[in-house]
DNA sequence: ACCTGAACACCGTTCAAGT
DNA sequence: ACCTGAACACCGTTCAAGT
């Protein structure tokens, strides 16, 4: 066999991004395998290693989109509010709404790990600090100050909001109500900007 | 072939539970296979399946045993210490230390997913909050209250120290000197607090 | 040049068959 | 009663062979 040539190598790389997603969302992180995207773009599983270097090639390529939508999402519920206090809060509660429409995604996003604990990409690795990025504008506004204790505010402050939606995405925070998730998530922001007055 | 007996029911569980913590231990979670855990202790896989329900099974009663012993290090790290404010920041350290000191275990207890979504067994999911109880007493203590803030308060800061630990475990934090991290976590720890009292 | 098919080295889980 | 061995239905990855 061979030769087909019914799509280009992007082309198959594009089938493959989708058809991946797609099992991603119905059937979750755990219900993705190379063997299954093959099947369902309707070609063999070596030639997914024509256009992936492996499957956590593909998995990263599919993160890296989601970290996109995810970013722009929490960035636009910022967007025309001035308050630095709304702002975070906005994002945070963002952040968290994201996770709660898209929870295979996310997890994905949060869970996976390389094989043989080889070192994640660096172009990976720095969408993941955007969303850091993001919140380091309203805390220096808070703040006055524009110095290392910033980045270190950012990081406290978004490791905590972090925090809370993992506990919660993998049912370890033991809510019962709806709203209390989004509760937490405000008490915890607001208390530590609160703190973080007291401090300046 | 079969009726060896060399050992008894509950002597093949604990040669399997320590040979799966080993095998963590020096591999990683991903390094751990019921195949594996069957040729450490002699024995064919079919028998782990006498002992254990599935592997999922296997893997709760060593994150158990992880558990219990990350619960006394924390409690312990407290003892003495009649500061509310000082007790806290021990049990953070401790967590963050025990992270450190048994990263694959750690990383097992919250990487572990259930197959086919299936639920936490109720057992398993008090060990999990055992942990926040610990920290609800010194909460009360700086609250001065003994109401569902007490509950809220020490779920958002648990939830805090958790997200700089599992983001510092996962290399998402950027950090790079050593004592950055548990600069993070005392800081997040005392700009909480300070938000707390101010609040009362 | 492109893609396949088969192979390799692994998985978790089940269960008839042996002692 | 206890344990094995083999089977089943899956994995990720590689690569000689076909068109």
């Amino acid at each position: 066999m061979g030769r087909r040539s019914d799509h280009t190598r992007e082309e198959i790389r594009e089938l493959a991004l989708q058809a991946a997603s797609k099992l991603v969302r119905e059937q979750g992180f755990q219900g993705l395998s190379a063997r299954k995207v093959a099947r369902a773009i309707g070609y063999t599983v070596g030639s997914l290693y024509l256009v992936f270097k492996n499957l956590d090639d593909l998995i990263l390529q599919v993160n890296a989109r989601n970290l996109e939508a995810m970013h722009r999402a929490v960035a636009d519920a910022g967007v025309s509010i001035v308050d630095p206090r709304q702002r975070l809060l906005a994002f945070g509660r963002a952040y968290l709404q994201f996770a709660v429409a898209h929870p295979h995604a996310w997890r994905m996003i949060f869970e996976h790990r390389m094989n043989d604990d080889e070192p994640v990409p660096e172009w990976y690795e720095k969408r993941i600090i955007r969303l850091f990025l993001l919140v380091e504008e309203p805390v220096r506004d808070i703040m006055l100050t524009d110095d290392a204790a910033v980045t270190q505010a950012a990081k406290a402050l978004w490791s905590g909001v972090h925090g809370v939606c993992i506990l919660y995405m993998t049912g370890k925070l033991d809510v019962v109500r709806v709203g209390a998730v989004e509760s937490l998530l405000e008490h915890l922001i607001r208390t530590y900007l609160a703190g973080l007055e007291i401090g300046r």
